[in-house]
DNA sequence: ATCGAAATTGAACGCCCATTCAAAAAATTG
DNA sequence: CAATTTTTTGAATGGGCGTTCAATTTCGAT
């Protein structure tokens, strides 16, 4: 039992140092002996629970991915049911971790990018992406006509992330609150656009 | 007189390189020796004309943000002179590159990733980014109330990064010519729906 | 308290990289 | 052609990195 437990601690310690250290260095900057330092821990338990530096950083990227489910999810458990308000609380859910880790925009991009040359990776971004897709598919069905839908979708998973990668640029004076506005004026404006055309 | 087309030449060709070996190894992956290999000539020349391999990497980047703005230029010359379509010769412009390199948005996501943590490639990043929103918002005023325009400018300003981000995570398989029809999609909608509230 | 297994350490190792610079090659000049 | 300058080379250097693994510590059971 004992066993169990640590093993979870030390692989949750490692991953949020992994976090941190990917904030404040870069992803170039983030060697094993900086997280396991940050970590309190030596370099050597890094290969003991993760096999090696590729395996905490997917981990940590799968950790990054389960966080922002489980705010879309949070969030959506709050609103009305209505397709509209679950459009709304998927931007919402999408732009709350911003507000927590004021530079985590900063490591999602390193994530992004590091996935362009790494498979796996790649795999859970892609994962993620479709998820995403057709979460918004699914409200947008009840708010317009069918051919109108996958094309305002994919529109409204651009600017999510369009306005990530903007909040990253900005250098820690980020407003996602603008963000997550301009957001909801498109959709707005995209069922309203799309209903006198029916 | 050939002295100084010998170093034009030279710097071109390890610019070219270094762009060729981005997109096929990644930031990561591109070290100097890969790129004065692919460019022919040894890896002393890279100090020699560029101080170093941080220098030719802002070197690179400032030749692609050149390269995006003459871009802009010539569509705009060839484009009737209204707002609506200086607008969309734009959007235009900012996927032309796409395009011609399959893997170019590979390399644009490298060195924003890049930017992050390097001052000058930052610096580089924001000038073009104003210049891209301002030249949206001078347009967008002859076509909507002053208090939308640089909301719809950002908007704009983001879907086509997040288009671009798409792009890039495709792995390949991308199609421009659907982000540009979508971005355009959007530019109407917006002219619309902010004109009947002017 | 003792033993054995699990967890942890961190120095040592090998690899890769950017940079340097003396020497060579090429180009230019007289 | 000889002298001089410019351009280019690439082996040597030094530093940083991830991984390994024998030794050590911690922990639970008896």
């Amino acid at each position: 039992m004992a066993r169990i437990g640590v093993e979870t601690i030390r692989r949750q310690q490692l991953i949020d140092a992994t976090l941190k250290v990917i904030e404040e260095h870069g992803f170039q900057g983030a060697t094993v002996g900086k997280i396991a330092a940050l970590a309190g821990l030596s370099v050597g338990i890094v290969s003991h629970y993760f096999g090696g530096k590729q395996g905490l950083l997917e981990a940590t990227m799968r950790h990054l991915l389960s966080s922002l489910q489980q705010d879309v999810s949070k969030l959506m458990a709050d609103r009305p049911n209505t397709p509209r308000e679950r459009l709304m609380a998927i931007v919402d859910a999408n732009f709350s971790g911003v507000q927590t880790h004021a530079q985590s925009s900063k490591t999602w991009l390193a994530f992004w990018t590091q996935a362009m040359h790494s498979p796996d990776l790649m795999r859970l971004q892609r994962v993620n992406e479709r998820r995403l897709l057709s979460n918004l598919m699914f409200y947008l069905r009840e708010l317009m006509p069918e051919p109108q839908v996958r094309s305002t979708a994919q529109t409204i998973a651009a600017l999510i992330d369009g306005f990530w990668l903007r909040a990253a640029m900005s250098e820690g004076r980020i407003e996602p609150s603008q963000a997550v506005t301009l957001c909801k004026t498109y959709i707005d404006q995209a069922i309203q656009a799309n209903n006198g055309a029916s």
